[in-house]
RNA sequence: GGGCGUGUAGCUCAGCGGGAGAGCGUUCCGUUCACACCGGAAAGGUCACAGGUUCAAUCCCUGUCACGCCCACCA
């Protein structure tokens, strides 16, 4: 005997044993045979992650396919894993670090830092996989692969060398994001433009050698030409980063600026440090922003490094990696300085951070008459999405991959379909970002990660080789000499001492971006590079599922990667969902304290229930505000479906193989076999289109309204009568009906169904072949169901009379009498084969039969009957007259509606047939009930 | 500055060219023996606004307003 309430918290973790034991999940489990694969591989979360709404929703909607396609019987592989997440989780143990007062990451040495990141993964990296195996994610967890492992390792060397070599990774000198609190380099995608409310300072830059020339200063108001000028021997720039002046090494104006093309050419001498700058002629300069003159700066501004390099300035690095003031010692720097009076006060602020750097400048600038204006200025600054702090574009050394080239065939594979997004217009971001694709910087200044294959020799020599071995022996080759591995340091200690009697090589101390080897995922984790069976069996994945916030950071990159190493593109369909926000519709975070922990919410409301709520809301192209409420009410309807199985089990319900829901004879038995039918047919048309939210409304509104409320309640009288083949037939069928149910359900409710799929069969003595995750899925013949006309009749008999009893307030729990009027034959044999149920869910005492209406009664318009309730001093006449007056209103209403189209020419004429004849049918039945219910308007 | 999306019942959201829907909430009724995590009944909406296309527009087009989000180098 079922329990009264589905204990959540109990059943769940015996389920999930239940299908550990039986394998359920291994690849292939259940595949039929000659079945296509179907693969998914998780966006791996980061080890240091924990499950939050993002990824319940995530890897809900990945199980529902996947637990859906592994019961239709196809080869499924949901791939699990974890993502070593550089930066993040190197922070995480440097916090730790601090927090036992153990010696930082540069105090251990890297060696011991990397191994103690290893120990902290070993002791705290499995949370998120336990939180997922607690959502019930149906992954092969044997397969379970994490990016740093020795065999995605293995890939991402592979891959590194091999762009290496065809030159689609280069090393390269240029201006990178630099994140001055991490002390690395990072990619484009890292930067978030803030909004900050700066100032704009205008600086006068004097002219060398006493130039001149006539500035405008008036202008007219209508044509906006100057009409005064005056003679001016500085030039004015203006800039949101006063400090950078210090590496000016140009100032630019635009070639065909009236105002400044004579100047091009000539110098200006930049205060404080006494450089003489040249004055080029750009276009980059606008000659409608500001003075239409601006400084360049090229070593640290992205816009300033172009304009650089096409005119071969110097580049002046003014900042040390901390981003403080780099004066002392600073060769580039101080090579261009002249004599100027406050050049010592400027190298007084060696070493002072960048921000004090910009007031001191300013100050300085301001004393010598040479600060021109200030304004407020409302700008976009980068920073580093990790790190929140202001990001420095900074001159390094760093690899980069040749991104234009690899995204051509990226771009080709998506035009030509071979990879479709869902929805579809995501696909225009995708394009839009990979037709501007920048080159991607991969190498990070951290410990954690794949450290580059790259050793540098003597002379600019490098080696780009899969391992230490292999870069000794190239070395080898090309010095013709011994060759040894050794630090940086002492490498470069032993060039610098001259050719010895060996070559002493180092390796690049750099790691790789973490999307690097996520870029591999979909192939590493099949055991690529070597050709495994999996890799042919599993790859091209079938689909991959994420949030649009990472297309650019992984799915771009995965297409990239994917197309350029296996000449495939890694997804046949890419499912992209919204994001989770609270109930208000905010973005949830730690700041805003407004985080839902799916966790807790499995623990009030149990796993299924919050997963039913996610896929229920997860309609396409709408963000999800996810309000508890919503999960309280799906685990009611867990609760509701559990008693209705306990009900059909009090009833002798028992589950058969031998019932064949073809043959069933009577009407109610029929219909429900028919709507069960339709229904799969909606689940599993919603699930194969994504509409998870369709699927989900359909499952839950057959259960609870149509099996439960309307089937069940027509099905007592005979369920809890007498004996016999009908009560027979209808046992069976609800016992059949509940285990389509449960299939139906499975992939949203994983757990619930599986303890029902066990304790049903248990009840009525049956052994199952397997356990419901690996159940073929209902496909059940759809039909034209010839018994809807008589339950369709039946509910609408039941609920008029419903109705009408609690409008004219007839106490509820008044048995009353009712005749009816005009019944015809049909009519007749529905109310004696339901009269039953008729009288138990109506509150009905007698059904009798009369020409005419009694008088004072209540009286219902069903179609050509008229139902009515005699029931004088019960009901109470004055609520009747209101409430048919009320009906009345509302089909004049209608009918005049249709009058409208109906009298309308070009509607009759233009409009196509069917849709005619439907509004004239509507009419008419419109019309007919009116009729009916002036008739008893006018007898009461 | 470009692009995308959203404005439908009190709230959260479906729908999307021909009869306005769900869940929650609200109101009223109910100890009917599966379920009060329940049952029954009801109230509640010029489908943001303005034009246009169409026989017909909540749905398509244009514009306006509001709110999100993404991308972007303006000193």
């Amino acid at each position: 005997m079922l329990d009264k309430t589905y204990d959540a918290a109990a059943v769940e973790p015996r389920i999930a044993t239940l299908w550990d034991e039986a394998g359920a999940f291994r690849a292939g489990a259940g595949a039929r045979e000659g079945a296509e694969p179907f693969t998914i591989v998780i966006p791996p979360p980061n080890v240091t992650g924990s499950l939050h709404m993002g990824h319940a929703l995530n890897n809900t909607l990945q199980d529902v396919l996947v637990r859906f396609q592994r019961m239709r019987g196809r080869d499924v592989l949901w791939q699990p894993g974890t993502d070593h997440a550089g930066i993040a989780t190197q922070m995480v143990v440097e916090r730790q670090l601090a927090e036992r007062q153990e010696p930082d990451r540069r105090a251990m040495g890297r060696d011991a830092f990397v191994e103690r990141v290893w120990t902290w993964k070993a002791e705290s990296g499995g949370t998120i996989q336990n939180q997922l195996y607690r959502l019930g994610a149906s992954c092969d967890w044997s397969r379970e692969r994490f990016t740093m492992d020795e065999g995605l390792s293995a890939a991402v060397l592979e891959v590194f060398v091999a762009l290496h070599r065809e030159g689609l990774i280069y090393r390269d000198k240029r201006l990178v994001n630099w994140d001055p609190r991490f002390l690395t380099a990072i990619s484009d995608l890292e930067v978030q433009q803030v909004e900050v409310k700066g100032k704009l300072w205008h600086f006068r830059y004097p002219l060398e050698g006493g130039a001149t020339y006539q500035a405008p200063i008036a202008f007219d108001e209508e044509t906006g030409e100057p009409t005064e000028f005056e003679t001016r021997d500085y030039i004015v720039v203006a800039t949101t980063r006063p400090e950078t002046m210090l590496g000016d090494t140009a100032v630019a104006v635009h070639p065909e600026d009236p105002r400044y093309k004579d100047l091009i050419g000539k110098h200006v001498v930049l205060p404080l440090v006494g450089r003489r700058i040249e004055i080029v002629g750009d276009d980059y300069a606008d000659p409608d922003t500001g003075s239409g003159a601006v400084k360049i700066t090229p070593a640290h501004d992205f816009n300033d490094f172009e304009v650089g390099r096409r005119h071969d300035l110097a580049m002046i690095n003014i900042l040390d990696e901390e981003a403080r003031l780099f004066l002392e010692g600073n060769d580039a720097f101080l090579a261009g300085v002249g004599d100027d009076e406050n050049f010592a006060d400027v190298m007084a602020l060696n070493g002072i951070d960048r921000f004090k750097a910009r007031e001191a400048i300013v100050a300085l600038m301001e004393a010598r008459g040479l600060l021109a204006e200030i304004e407020n200025h409302v700008h976009m600054v980068p920073h580093g999405d990790r790190s929140g702090v202001v990001i420095e574009p900074f001159l390094t050394d760093q690899w980069y991959v040749d991104a234009k080239t690899l995204a051509k065939p990226a771009i080709e594979a998506v035009k030509r379909g071979d990879t479709a997004f869902v929805p579809g217009n995501w696909e225009r971001v995708y394009f839009e970002w990979m037709e501007n694709i920048q080159p991607w910087c991969v190498s990070r200044q951290l410990w954690w990660g794949h450290q580059i294959p790259a050793w540098y020799g003597p002379d600019g020599a490098v080696f780009v080789v899969k391992s230490e071995a292999d870069a000794v022996k190239a070395a080898e080759t090309q010095f013709g000499k011994p060759a040894n591995v050794v630090s940086k340091t002492e490498a470069v200690a032993t060039w610098e001492g001259g050719a010895g009697n060996t070559v002493a090589l180092y390796r690049d101390e750099d790691v790789l971006d973490t999307w690097f080897s996520s870029a591999l995922w979909p192939f590493s984790t099949l055991g690529w590079p070597d050709k495994t069976p999996e890799l042919a069996r599993y790859y091209p994945t079938s689909v991959l599922v994420t949030g649009f916030d990472i297309i650019f950071f992984w799915v771009a990159r995965m297409m990239m990667m994917g197309l350029h190493f296996t000449d495939q593109a890694p997804f046949h369909t890419v499912y992209i969902h919204a994001l989770v926000r609270d109930e208000k519709g905010a973005k949830m975070s730690k700041s805003k304290g407004n985080v839902i922990d799916p966790i807790d919410l499995i623990d009030q409301f149990g796993a299924d229930a919050l997963r039913f709520t996610l896929a229920a809301m997860a309609a396409q192209g709408r963000d999800i505000k996810l309000a508890p409420a919503r999960v309280q009410g799906y685990r009611n309807f867990a609760t509701k479906l559990w008693n209705a199985a306990r009900f059909a089990e009090m009833n002798g319900c028992k589950q058969s193989t031998a019932f064949d829901p073809a043959n069933v004879t009577g009407t109610l038995a029929q219909w429900i076999v028919v709507e069960t039918g339709r229904t799969a047919a909606a689940v599993t048309e919603g699930i194969e289109s994504y509409r998870f939210n369709d699927a989900a409304g359909a499952v839950y509104s057959f259960t609870w309204h149509t099996f439960c409320d309307w089937y069940l309640e027509l099905a007592k009288p005979v369920l809890q009568g007498e004996d016999g083949p009908a009560k027979a037939e209808l046992q069976a069928v609800t016992a059949w009906v509940i285990d389509q149910i449960v299939k139906l359900l499975h992939p949203f409710m994983p757990f619930l169904t599986e303890e029902l799929w066990a304790r049903t069969a248990e009840e009525a003595g049956l052994s199952r072949e397997s356990v419901l995750a690996l159940t073929p899925w209902p496909e059940l013949a759809v039909s034209d169901n010839p018994a809807a006309r008589e339950i369709n009749w039946l509910v609408d008999l039941i609920s008029q009379i419903r109705s009408v009893r609690s409008e004219t307030n007839v106490p509820a729990g008044a048995q009353i009498p009712v005749v009816l009027v005009g019944a015809s034959e049909t009519e007749r044999g529905y109310v004696a084969t339901h009269e039953a149920a008729i009288k138990r869910l109506a509150r009905v005492e007698t059904i009798e039969e009369a020409d005419n209406a009694p008088d004072k009664s209540a009286q219902v318009i069903l179609g050509d009957v008229t139902v009515c309730l005699p029931l004088a001093g019960v009901v109470d006449l004055d609520a009747e007259r209101a409430r048919l007056q009320k009906e009345l209103d509302k089909l004049a209403a209608d009918i005049k509606k249709i009058d409208a189209k109906l009298n309308n020419p070009s509607f009759v004429e233009k409009a196509p047939d069917e849709v005619v004849e439907e509004q004239r049918e509507r009419r008419e039945e419109a019309e007919g009930r009116r009729n009916k219910v002036t008739e008893a308007l006018g007898r009461l």
